[in-house]
RNA sequence: GGGGGUGUAGCUCAGUUGGUUAGAGCGCUGGCCUGUCACGCCAGAGGCCGCGGGUUCGAGUCCCGUCACUCCCGCCA
């Protein structure tokens, strides 16, 4: 199915420039050779065939889908139903569109005909059900964008099955509406062939994860929804429990707990298309409250094993629907510290082939005195490099430097490179020697230029991060044909919590660090300490952190300890995490696991922008479902029930 | 919680330094049309210019406030 699925699923290339839409309709079977029929398709396709070939009672609404017919079948008398896609009523004569999951058939009828008035009162998007004739086209007729193009419906009889009120929202041609609209009329929009096919898929690529999974000997398992909350994190959503006035469950905010259970409980390897809930502010990729992960587990396992049995199956997939573009053959491993080094972020997107370089060397007592006494100042200071290869321009240079003050930075110095030498203020500063030795350890050429940040890394390196990133962009350097993958191994276990001037976990309480017990109690100081890294990796793909996973840690002994460093008493672990404390007492093996997010695949699969592209009922930004009402208020009776007084804010 | 953008017909948008009756395209309704597939042609309906206040002889236009949507920051172990 991969490749043909491909294939159908393939938008641009068959892109029907009059109707907006496929010609390669959804999932429905090739016509020569007749095995290609993909997903969903097949169940229906065949019953109906059947029923056909038995003749005598035809299906009560369809004998083929919209998306079926072909030359081959011309002169049988066949049965469609669908949506009224299109009608053109040339008066004498009338074409209706009529359109399927599968496809688009052109369907006619004359004047003569009985049905002919019922034709007329036809509109838009109504369901009916038409049969007739298929009739071969006259050469010049055909439509060559339409996999049905060869072929027309010659209505003999016509049901109408359901009218459609008005459109608020029209499906024929996708044109621009509000995402108000669109959210209301989910239905509608869903209607229409672009979202249509996003939602199909995902389902399609969910059903490649679960299919890869469960081949590399992974067994899905369901986790509880209503569970206990937890006290890291996220906000929970709550639920009110009913038998016990004055508590709460809440949502998971991922099976983090449950899936180290599974582990701890002796099944060896988890995984599951899991709902994680967060009642945090939503985002262009992120959803207001919930989304979904390929949450995995498993054990006995090293950092190595997690990652040679996720590779496959990411890689594997993303193959499958990368529709031509190139994959990342072996996932890089680049260590946390080094990514903010190269790229100014942990989630690189190596698709800029941009690598930015420390050349404080260069700078040190030069005659560019801004940098020079800052690398005087603090030995922690630096300079560092953001090559831009083709963009030697003053104009460009110009154009990153006043988007660098909109961004609240001083400046952004630059070098740009012609006529074999260095120009701009910075080269003129540092001297022709200085500048030679810059452009040659970038190796950088007429035409390039250079930008510089300086400082504390620690504080400009995610601005070099993001003029990296805006360097590449600009200039075009950015291959946008390929899916970059690499692992971002190596986090630190702590942080510094700038806020409450303590040291904390940098991401998972539950990771393993790096060294076990022996490297928690060798540390003498805050700063040895934060330098204790962690069995903690995050997977990425075209800048876009796909997922955070870790070998977990599995010794109470080690959990105490990590917890204190953090400032937590051990009063406290023991109530927060009483459950898995106990767990780890009883033989807990070694184990490790990952959640890829599965919303953020599928955007990255589908080139969408936003999570609402690729969710079929999504929220708005406000977490409300503009569809269903969600939230809503509740009865005073049910709050009765629950105890529940509502204390609601003034304004 | 904070910042940016947007808000004129069902939709996409135009609307001059503030000046008569607020326009276009698409859609909708009606009529005409026998080969269209973004069909074509004719006609018509459709507006609290987001809402409230202010400045002015006069506000879609200027000012203040507010609301809605969206993007971002905070937040997302």
């Amino acid at each position: 199915m991969t490749e043909q699925s491909l294939t159908n699923g393939d938008s641009r290339a068959f892109f029907h420039p009059i109707t907006n839409r496929l010609s390669a309709p959804l999932c429905q079977p090739e016509p020569e050779g007749g095995v290609r029929e993909a997903q969903g398709a097949s169940a229906s396709g065949h019953t109906m065939q059947k029923q056909h070939d038995k003749a005598s009672e035809p299906h009560r609404y369809r004998t083929h889908t919209c998306g079926q017919l072909r030359k081959a079948q011309v002169g049988e008398t066949v049965k469609l139903s669908g949506w009224v896609h299109r009608v053109r009523d040339h008066g004498g004569l009338l074409f209706i569109d009529l359109r399927d999951h599968y496809g688009l058939t052109q369907c006619v009828i004359e004047p003569e005909s009985p049905e002919f008035p019922l034709a007329e009162q036809l509109r838009a998007e109504w369901v009916v059900t038409v049969e007739g004739q298929v009739v071969a086209r006259s050469d010049d007729t055909i439509n060559p964008d339409l996999p049905t193009g060869e072929i027309e419906i010659r209505i003999g009889k016509l049901e109408v099955l359901s009218k459609a009120a008005e459109l608020p929202l029209p499906v024929f041609g996708e044109p621009d509406y509000p995402e108000e609209t669109r959210l209301k009329y989910r239905f509608l929009d869903l209607r229409r062939e672009t979202l249509h096919r996003n939602i199909m898929k995902r389902s399609q690529i969910i059903a490649s994860l679960r299919q890869r999974m469960i081949e590399a000997g992974f067994f899905e398992f369901q986790t509880p929804i209503l569970t206990a909350s937890s006290p890291e994190g996220a906000r929970d959503f709550l639920v009110p429990a009913r038998l016990h006035p004055g508590k709460f469950y809440a949502l998971p905010q991922a099976p983090q707990q449950f899936k180290q259970l599974i582990m701890i409980a002796g099944f060896d390897r988890y995984f599951q298309i899991a709902p994680c809930f967060r009642d945090e502010d939503a985002r262009a990729d992120r959803s207001p409250g919930e989304f979904y992960q390929l949450d995995i587990e498993m054990s006995f396992v090293t950092q190595e094993d997690v990652f040679e049995a996720v590779e496959p199956v990411l890689r594997g997939v993303f193959e499958e629907f990368a529709e031509g573009k190139r994959v990342t053959a072996k996932f890089p491993r680049i260590p946390y510290r080094e990514a903010i080094k190269k790229y100014g972020t942990d989630k690189p997107d190596l698709r800029n082939p941009i690598i930015m370089e420390d050349v404080s060397e260069h700078f040190r007592g030069s005659g560019f005195k801004l940098f020079a006494n800052l690398l005087d100042k603090d030995a922690r200071n630096q300079v560092w490099a953001i090559p831009a290869p083709t963009g030697g321009s003053r104009a460009f240079c110009d154009r990153m430097n006043s988007w660098a003050q909109g961004e609240g930075q001083p400046g952004l110095g630059y070098i740009f490179f012609k006529d074999g030498a260095g120009s701009g203020p910075v080269a003129k500063n540092i001297g022709p020697k200085r500048t030679a030795a810059l452009r040659d350890q970038l190796g950088l050429k007429d035409g390039d230029a250079v930008f510089f940040a300086a400082g504390n890394p620690a504080k400009f390196a995610e601005f070099a991060g993001q003029a990296r990133t805006r360097v590449g962009r600009e200039l075009n350097l950015i291959d946008e044909d390929q899916f970059a993958f690499c692992w971002i191994v190596d986090f630190p276990m702590f942080e510094w919590d700038e806020e409450n001037k303590k040291i904390d976990f940098s991401h998972n309480p539950f990771s393993m660090p790096q060294g076990g017990l022996e490297a928690l109690e060798n540390a003498k100081s805050d700063t040895e300490l934060l330098d204790i890294l962690a069995y903690q990796y995050d997977v990425v793909c075209n800048g876009v952190e796909l997922s955070s996973g870790a070998i977990r840690n599995h010794k109470p002994e080690i959990m105490y300890k990590a917890f204190e460093i953090a400032g937590y008493d051990r009063a406290v672990l023991e109530q927060k995490f009483g459950g898995m404390l106990r767990a780890l007492q009883y033989g807990a093996p070694p184990h490790g696991g990952i959640a890829p997010g599965i919303d953020r695949m599928v955007m990255l699969l589908c080139g969408a922008q936003n999570i609402r592209e690729v969710t079929l009922f999504p929220m708005n930004q406000q977490a409300e479902d503009l569809m269903m009402g969600a939230p809503s208020e509740v009865s005073a009776a049910q709050l009765r029930e629950l105890h529940i007084r509502l204390n609601l804010p003034k304004s």
